[in-house]
DNA sequence: TTTTTGTGCAACCTTTGGGTTGCATTATAT
DNA sequence: ATATAATGCAACCCAAAGGTTGCACAAAAA
């Protein structure tokens, strides 16, 4: 299955976890200590977390530590950051631009 | 039912319909077009989009526009970017987080 | 008026998502 | 050696997601 970091973030759980780790690794029960979940959901979280190079685990005895890799986050930043200039910048709205050539004849509707 | 700008921007579809309304509205018909899917499909992801605010749809006539309210996005820019500092001054990796104390006996581990 | 266009939406279907319980396995502790 | 802790994962469950067809209805066109 092809995981996308864009759905990655999309769960709310998984948002937490990412903050959770983001300023030092935990060990997956640590993580899951703090949710009400059981910890084989919050394994799941995790899985797909690495799936998609958002948190990287490795090995130390019989613990892993799960790691954020932040840097990940630059696809959603830099999709986001594309639109930055268009939303600040937007002097033409929706009226504005329809507003030339045909004039809307705007009718109430009945729809509510 | 909640929606969340973050789950709304989870779908590539849903993603590619901001991005072809980024710049001027187009009506619904007009978004459906240009994909795959029924326009029934196209609705949906549509409707959703407007209901957590990332798209306004405006009648005229027998027509809708949808407006992209790209602003919007603020909401995952500012998610993101609270972990910009952290991913780009990040000098302690793992090891050199694990690395004082006890220090990792360092075992391979059976599983590939 | 009649026809066509643009749209909303119900009803239905299939896949995916998020959660649970239970069990197997390896490492550490007794 | 035996018990316990940390973890991976299969097998299920149910709700949500994403898609389809079909129909209704207002607005614009003929």
């Amino acid at each position: 299955m092809r995981r996308d970091v864009f759905q990655a973030i999309a769960d709310p759980t998984r948002r937490e976890i990412i903050n959770m780790i983001a300023h030092h690794p935990l060990n997956v029960n640590a993580v899951a200590e703090n949710f009400e979940v059981s910890r084989t959901a919050i394994y799941k979280h995790i899985k797909m977390l690495t799936e998609c190079g958002l948190v990287v685990i490795t090995q130390f005895g019989r613990e892993r530590y799960c790691e954020a890799r932040l840097d990940r986050l630059n696809e959603v930043s830099d999709w986001v950051e594309q639109y930055r200039k268009i939303w600040t910048e937007r002097f033409d709205s929706l009226g504005n631009y329809l507003g030339e050539g045909d004039a809307p004849k705007k009718r109430p509707g009945k729809r509510k």
